[in-house]
DNA sequence: TTCTCTGCAAACAGTTTGCAATCCT
DNA sequence: AGGATTGCAAACTGTTTGCAGAGAA
């Protein structure tokens, strides 16, 4: 997990930024729930454990740095707020895609990516440069569907 | 087109609602715009065209009541706003995706699914049952392609 | 000092809601 | 009259911004 910070830093460096006190402690939450796609106001509340004094501004205005940066990047799961995940989204590999559960609002991570047919399809068909794509599903996880089976 | 309308109002009736000439405003102006995913302020500056004192909340209220009845469904592409488009989105065919120019803004259709195969993967690999699926591309369109090119 | 970074409060944008007036039957 | 529908303004939510103070080089 150092390694990950050192590396960040370098980047906040080359992008003429620090990674002060208030910075790092923002990234290791996200760090620290990998999993979880934290919002805005959950990293905030989290960071707030350890750093009581920490605004809400500064919370986005570093996950805008760390955007910009590459070092997260956005979905959203039209909940109305954004939602973070580690790692930029720069075309090469590591791509994956999420599974959100209509009945409990659980997400479940894809960690295939399978669509290079369907881009190069797309690609010469539209004569259009993919540089990313976000694919989500809906539907029901296995807890939920078994729910539906036995109410009726 | 009136064909449509009278569907909608049967779809209307059968949830208890009335089509009303405010609705039918709104609905007009949605599927003269099929194409172009409009939000809910662009549904109301069109209508208001038409209809002078039509409010914003109307508008806001007719989309939600038309969500809900499948006649239109919302997505999101990343500008903080919905957008809506005609028609459910029931499991069933009529699926597609779509390419978003991250240099203009356009939004490109892509009128094929070819996610089967994908969908089916995922179904048996994660016992999920799939409803639904959103496929977005970023990427350039031609005309930012060249201009791209053309600039450095 | 000088320049970044930060907290706070105010501003914003999109959307929702409470309420009284209006419409329709 | 009685219930649905509507416009308006106010409220709400997530996010951004202006500013003055704090902090580091």
């Amino acid at each position: 997990m150092n390694k990950i910070i050192c590396e960040v830093e370098q980047k906040l460096r080359a992008g003429d930024y620090k990674l002060t006190p208030r910075r790092e402690h923002i990234l290791r939450v996200i760090l620290q729930n990998k999993d979880k796609h934290l919002s805005a106001e959950e990293v905030y509340n989290l960071v707030k454990r350890r750093v009581p004094d920490v605004g809400l501004a500064t919370v986005y205005r570093t996950l805008e740095i760390f955007q910009d940066l590459d070092v997260i990047h956005s979905i959203d799961f039209g909940d109305g707020r954004k939602r973070y995940e580690f790692g930029g989204e720069p075309g090469e590999g590591h791509h994956h895609h999420h599974l959100i559960c209509t009945g409990c609002g659980k997400i479940i991570e894809v960690n295939e990516d399978l669509l290079e047919e369907l881009e190069s399809r797309v690609t010469s068909a539209y004569d259009f440069t993919i540089t990313d794509h976000e694919l989500k599903f809906f539907g029901y996880c296995r807890d939920c569907k078994q729910q539906k089976n036995k109410q009726p």
